[in-house]
DNA sequence: TCAGCAAGTCAATGGACGTTGACATGAACC
DNA sequence: GGTTCATGTCAACGTCCATTGACTTGCTGA
């Protein structure tokens, strides 16, 4: 009897009692189905099927639905932050990576979708003002430094969130001739919040 | 005794009965709400209190609550579309109302931030594919009009986006230096996007 | 004045979901 | 081997919310 169980068994990884590891999948699968679906809309139920435990554990290991959230926000955003770019190449190098996301890149994609979803949410935006501030916005204008860091930081970022949108929008990559002009178009743009110097006026457009 | 019950009814505003005004309220509430909340974070329940009517009147009028939220998304993108913006102004007019935003033209930050939360939410997004293009990316195109006018488009409203979500996600009005070096950066890059002739190369930032 | 219909009200239903506490089970320690 | 505590399971409960259908009320036309 005890044998044809021990088969049937197979399936199920039969893992080991270990809190660290169950709390661990719990945050992982948090992440996921934070980023994809936005606090609202994910469910509790699901997340924990897919760390393959109970609801119930969410409970003791987090305390609740919210805290989890918080959690799992904090775990997205932790060392990275401030990579260091290079400034000669940045403007084309997060053009391009832009213009194959999400199929480049990633895990930095997903937890921007992450923070986006969380920032946008009427539910969850106001445990992020701070998080947003420190992790997202004071790198940037760190990196970029000089005169009026700080209102360039802004524009920085919000170029970036808006480029990251259009392409969560859209599923399908960008490919031949039109990825081409994207990058164009998009290296053009951070090139202009980069530079310490003004932009230099009477470029608004052609006078037709 | 009636006299007294006359004046009792004074805050309460006695609606004649009128299908078509109770269904422009509904659908008026409904657009407000969806704008605020988002589809999921939105009541049906409120919508129909903010409209001053019964929540199955609801369910009468547009037979639920998804039908609901399609009709008051096609009800915000109706006639404005493609409204002919100067070409020599664009660029600093865009910004300008961007840097003042949501205090400025606030119907239309409004219905954005409606477009928005809409093409979002994993739950209304496949309703608004599209929408999206018809409504706000083809306008653009065709304004821009010129070489690869859709590649160009599509940049040009993911920056719109970006900036529009940054107002949002920060609530308070930008001011005094801090605004003005975000209308000139911003300026910059819509100046990028309306131009018809590909941006110069080599303008990467300095190289430090 | 009365029938008939549209407009509006009310209470109830059923599902989804976060939360909770009682219970079972495995491992570590005496 | 038995005790004990941490880990994991199970079956609810309560709430929120969209939906529904039966009921009431006011208007209109004969």
């Amino acid at each position: 009897m005890t044998e044809t169980i021990a088969i049937a068994r197979l399936p199920a990884s039969p893992r080991k009692r270990n809190a660290e590891a169950t709390r661990a999948a719990i945050l992982e699968a948090a992440k996921a189905q934070f980023a994809l679906l936005g606090y609202d809309c994910a469910v509790l139920r699901d997340i924990a099927r897919e760390a393959g435990v109970d609801v119930a554990l969410v409970k003791r290991y987090f305390g609740g639905k919210e805290a989890l959230f918080v959690e799992a926000l904090k775990a997205s955003f932790g060392p990275d932050g401030a990579r260091d770019w290079d400034r000669t190449t940045f403007a084309h190098e997060m053009a391009t990576m832009l213009a194959d996301s999400p199929h480049v890149d990633e895990a930095r994609t997903h937890r921007f979708q992450f923070l986006l979803r969380a920032a946008i949410s009427p539910t969850t935006a106001p445990l992020l003002n701070v998080l947003v501030h420190d992790r997202f916005l004071e790198p940037i204008r760190q990196w970029l430094g000089g005169a009026d860091a700080d209102a360039r930081a802004r524009v920085l970022a919000a170029s970036y969130i808006g480029f990251l949108v259009e392409r969560l929008i859209r599923g399908d990559a960008l490919q031949g001739r039109e990825r081409e002009v994207f990058i164009e178009r998009v290296t053009a743009i951070f090139a202009v919040l980069v530079t310490d110097i003004e932009p230099q006026q009477g470029r608004n457009g052609p006078t037709v």
